[in-house]
DNA sequence: ATTAAAAATACAATCGATTGTATTTTTAAT
DNA sequence: ATTAAAAATACAATCGATTGTATTTTTAAT
């Protein structure tokens, strides 16, 4: 099946001229005549070369490639975020590999290796959710790869982060809540390891704590957020007969599940049980009654993060000190918190 | 920055034995004894060692490695194919990396430029909406890169495909909504140069025959079936006075944008107007009336591609013959069409 | 026409791993 | 203990491109 190999050296003996003057050529080098440039990208182009990025990256020892992990692909927040990597990325002339951990760790370590064996020049991570230790994380870092991480973090001394303040989100989203008068509010979480969800929470106990709400521990579920989830944490307080008047959701996934689940057990929505998501997917625009959520500025976080991966790809010099950037975040209201 | 850079040789020095009998510890070779392996690992372990898959790739000639190429990976449709793609090639050894071309046929070229520059061993393609002329990807078989496309295919004699039976699938959607009493159907359809869309027109044109309807050019708009295109077909819909009382929208997205317009303007669905979408998106369930859809097998689809592509990269001999394989698609009642 | 300087091209080593062949070491038979 | 066969390891070429240095060719000054 292979038809095509031509590689410079067929060029150069067609031409019967030295190689290295073809490689100089093909890379517009100043070092070759205009003439003889022509010639070569001429019979390059009949003997149909195509660059053999292998060898040449090996040679180089530089991809030009940066290796993107996310947790979910068909994410809206995510597949932004991968738009604003990609657009700033091809701009600075990277590649770029995407990669979905699933939410696996073992994926994610895997994932990582492979980036690491192609010798992608640094990697963009938002950690699985069953990210609790962070070696292979580290190994990456001691291996001289360039790591920023976004959105879904891990507190590792001295790294890159492109962030929302979570624990302000938490804090709007369930102030919004009890400015619409609700007194009981549940709030579904994610992994508690995770600094995310941690820090979403400690934002959502501040809320209370500042309106002179008390924090009762049935009032946290965690969970891994799927829409599943969001249909059995509501059965879960049904069935165990808690009282709440309001759903602060980490994630937009979940808290479309509640919504079902509620609208099942004919629970008004939001007159009964007033809802706030977090991330603003598109669903929430679709669902009846409309999601209130937080809104994550995907797009952005990732040219930023993007952006501070190059600059530490390009810093010769050594070690870069940590840099966190913190992006704006914003409450969204919709139909689903409206009293 | 690069701190570790241990090769076979630096391992092969500190054992003082030669870099060849490393290479075949490494790679489990039966020509190493058991105990000079043992040895060998232990010290690629304590170096730090890491296999460089440019160098062993560049060698070997082979990457172990296939592309993917799909319009758009927030698409859910697309992410389950990627996820069987993903599942069928990891098991078989296979490494994948995921590209969306953003519909774009200059981002879809240098994908597959980049891809081929990088030696993947096959491409698994899904081309974009753009993509009416074939040369690129013609050129990828002339360079011996075996290719399957799936859902949206093109007409190359000789290729390989993974299919479902789009003329069957607009032949029952719109079959489906005469059912139910619709005489005036319009079709939202994307570009006409693309098989799929000219096939679920086809089935469309075909069903309305089956039943004496005759058919009417402003039935057919052509878009490319984004949320917005949907918004605004209807809204041409009902400024040019064209009466309708059905839609049969070449996919989901478009479906909903229309949805969202009927509603604005006090259009009542089904009664007024029935609508059947295409792929089955998530958001199809979500939706408010939920949307009637033609069901398709995405994972299988991806597994059955991935089948075909590696049967084709293993197959050394020479010219594997076409093959088309016809998935099951299926129609999906929901409340947008029960009148 | 000669020659020094500048420009263009050729030579050869290299990136890191793999692999066919040659050599050395070990095993086993006498 | 010697030796042939088998097993283990070393040698050296190779994948395809890049790049510092050496050599050749061209240019320009006399």
């Amino acid at each position: 099946m292979n038809i095509n190999k031509v590689t410079i050296h067929d060029i150069a003996k067609a031409l019967n001229i030295n190689s290295s003057t073809v490689s100089r050529a093909l890379n517009d080098s100043p070092r070759v005549t205009k003439k003889t440039k022509e010639k070569i990208l001429k019979v390059a182009q009949e003997m149909g070369y195509q660059r053999n990025l292998l060898a040449s990256n090996l040679r180089k020892n530089v991809t030009n490639t940066i290796g993107v992990v996310v947790p979910r692909i068909s994410r809206h927040f995510f597949s932004s975020v991968i738009q604003g990597i990609e657009e700033t990325a091809y701009q600075a002339g990277f590649s770029v590999i995407i990669c979905q951990s699933l939410e696996q760790l073992e994926r994610e370590k895997n994932i990582l290796e492979t980036l690491a064996a192609n010798r992608v020049d640094g990697v963009l991570i938002s950690i699985s959710m069953e990210t609790m230790d962070y070696e292979h994380l580290e190994g990456l870092k001691n291996r001289g790869i360039p790591l920023v991480f976004f959105d879904r973090h891990c507190n590792i001394p001295g790294t890159n982060n492109v962030l929302i303040d979570d624990f302000k989100g938490g804090y709007d989203a369930t102030q919004h809540l009890i400015t619409k008068g609700c007194k009981n509010i549940v709030h579904f979480s994610g992994p508690q390891e995770l600094e995310i969800y941690k820090n979403r929470f400690r934002g959502y106990k501040e809320a209370l704590k500042k309106n002179g709400i008390p924090f009762r521990d049935e009032y946290l579920i965690s969970s891994r957020l799927m829409e599943q989830d969001g249909i059995d944490n509501v059965k879960k307080l049904l069935d165990k007969g808690v009282v709440f008047d309001a759903i602060f959701s980490a994630n937009d996934v979940a808290a479309i599940g509640a919504i079902k689940c509620l609208i099942e057990n004919e629970i008004k929505i939001p007159d009964d049980v007033a809802i706030v998501g977090f991330s603003n997917e598109p669903i929430s625009t679709v669902i009846n009654p409309t999601l209130t959520t937080i809104n994550q500025p995907g797009f952005e976080m990732g040219k930023a993060a993007t952006d501070l991966l190059i600059k530490n790809i390009k810093n010769e010099t050594g070690l870069l000190r940590e840099e966190t950037l913190i992006m704006d975040s914003n409450l969204i209201e919709r139909q689903s918190s409206q009293k």
